[in-house]
DNA sequence: TTCTCACTTGAATACTTGTTCAATTGTTAT
DNA sequence: ATAACAATTGAACAAGTATTCAAGTGAGAA
């Protein structure tokens, strides 16, 4: 694999896409919350500090993304992270903006 | 390292911001155009097809967020990406597209 | 069924932002 | 100094979208 990205690259549409639903801070907040553990949309609203309405509205867009998968388990439905890329992007992206506020 | 994200995250605005900037279709275009190679703006606003005052605006962006450097040699300014995790992550994404494209 | 809880959905608003066009700045050459 | 080339900047417009509020759906309990 010499070059990555071909002049024209094909997915770029794709690409931007995804990362514009994590370029969102209130969505973002969302996806670290169920990176780890499966949480239900009341818990994510009362961690986040967001209303039930505005999560799920995001929650929506999440999963046509397929970013994150829902289960439902009697009345609460559970959303989960269900995109590994996303997880280790998040990670590497994390340890990218610590290691900027260590030195610059 | 066993919670890469403490529930309420401090810098997820900063992330955001990140994924914000390549979150748009035209701005992750020009981010490829600079990744392997330094490019000029006619260089990159001519692959692309966009106008020059466009790329520049979106390479104004670009640089206030530290993605880009710019570097000027005689009339020309030429645009190289100036970050070693976005690059990663561009990559580790472009593999996730990748490998979806096959099986889903 | 009826009631309540948990979530979803639609419409409406306010805000952000991508794009264009025209004018301006900076650099080199004549 | 003037001209030509390269890029930046500002204003203005058009789209897109994040958020709120009210109404609606689904699931379990009584």
């Amino acid at each position: 694999m010499t070059r990555p990205f071909p002049a024209p690259y094909e997915h770029t549409a794709e690409l931007a896409g995804v990362f514009h639903l994590m370029g969102d801070p209130s969505r973002l907040g969302i996806l670290m919350q169920v990176m780890d553990e499966a949480r239900s949309v009341g818990e994510i609203a009362a961690a986040s500090g967001h209303s039930v309405s505005l999560v799920s509205h995001h929650l929506r867009l999440l999963r046509a993304g397929r970013l994150v998968r829902a289960d439902r388990r009697g009345k609460q439905v559970f959303y989960s992270l269900d995109d590994e890329h996303v997880r280790s992007v998040l990670r590497d992206m994390a340890a990218h903006l610590a290691e900027d506020a260590g030195q610059a």
